[in-house]
DNA sequence: ACCTATTAATAAAA
DNA sequence: TTTTTATTAATAGGT
């Protein structure tokens, strides 16, 4: 409903996070509150902002909802009220915490294909997209990695190539030197074992006197044939 | 956002106010989840049909929620008296708990294709060999399934048929009467909808004196030619 | 349940 | 954040 269809993902910039957040809170508040209006229904919404904000609307009372939820759903025995007895808050979180590792794990156990016996057809089709959407994302991911490390590659040779034009116009004495030698082994002097780079370097050499290999400055001395 | 605006005040139309409920109630959910995905947000959400009918959702999990609302709205009195000891060991199990759970959690999110940022194209290949095992298995499973239908449905068939064989003989003097009709509309007396089977039934009926439709038995009386 | 004309929500931009 | 606006999504009334 908007310029662009969004994918149901965590939005992973942090502003357009915060920006969708309170649209979209703003929306689910109005809609809890108008169907507690239309349908004569009790409704409680509790929302924690990724930073831990608390926001919350209730048709009648929350408190009232959150016992009529803790009755019905027959969590028995575990105190939800303005009960000074905080101990019972810290048993909770904790087995809060024990149902959300369990939950987790069953999900994770279902998309490794395990836990599948009580399914249907529909469940597993579900569990089929949600396998295949991960599986494309992450294909897409590695395409991606792979496809800058081409580029960076390209970029590094773009680089090399852009040396070697400069290296061969400071030379230029070799070109009518030795126009054969450098001519064959320009494409050579690339080459990153060195080899044949180095052997052009020893022909070079072959017969000069003087040797700097500190490579501050580019300094030949030919012999003539 | 319909045919025509709804003004939000309950609806009286008790039928109305149900297909409302049941629709909006839906829309709710789904803008709930919503919500909680794209923002990284915690939702609980409960609701009371008119008729008393509870319905949930939550992000993560609804006692968990509603422990961290309880604790958020009424932080007023914190008197733990508990030994040290005993708080040491429950802050320790709280704390492996948690580190679990974002472990869990950090691995579906990895098997959903994302936070794949950092990971190298060996981890990729990894994930990518998961998700194609549980594929493997879930579409296994659903084949299973498909298969245990078919072979169901097939065995059905063949008693069908077989019931269909006992019938037709046990009218052998259609065969000599009326074998053109009969022979012609064989395969259509299975057909549910009836008609065909009808009307070789009106077909061979027309001229007789005798009707049986409460069909305990089948009773052919035929004139000749 | 499904259809579709219409309204409501909202994504992106300002 | 709030407004604007182009677009998508939800849904009211009907079938």
């Amino acid at each position: 409903m908007a310029r662009e269809r969004r994918e149901i993902r965590r939005i992973e910039n942090a502003a357009a996070r915060q920006v969708t957040y309170s649209k979209r809170r703003r929306g689910l508040f109005k809609k809890a509150e108008e169907l507690a209006v239309l349908c004569d229904a009790d409704v409680a919404l509790v929302v924690f902002s990724a930073t831990g904000k608390l926001s919350q609307f209730a048709s009648t009372s929350m408190n009232h909802i959150i016992d009529k939820y803790s009755t019905h759903s027959k969590n028995l025995g575990k105190s939800h009220q303005q009960s000074p007895i905080d101990l019972n808050i810290e048993q909770s979180k904790y087995t809060g915490l024990n149902e959300q590792l369990a939950e987790a794990t069953h999900g994770l156990r279902q998309m490794r294909g395990e836990n599948l016996e009580g399914l249907s057809v529909e469940e597993l089709h579900q569990m089929e997209r949600k396998l295949e959407a991960g599986l494309h994302r992450v294909l897409s991911t590695k395409d991606q990695l792979f496809t800058q490390q081409i580029s960076e590659l390209q970029q590094k040779g773009t680089q090399l190539e852009d040396e070697n034009r400069r290296l061969k116009e400071q030379m230029p004495q070799v070109l009518t030197a030795g126009t054969m030698v450098v001519g064959a082994g320009a494409e050579n002097i690339l080459t990153e074992d060195g080899q044949s780079s180095e052997s052009v370097m020893t022909a070079l050499h072959s017969g000069s006197s003087l040797d700097n290999d500190d490579g501050s400055d580019i300094c030949l001395k030919l012999s003539l044939p």
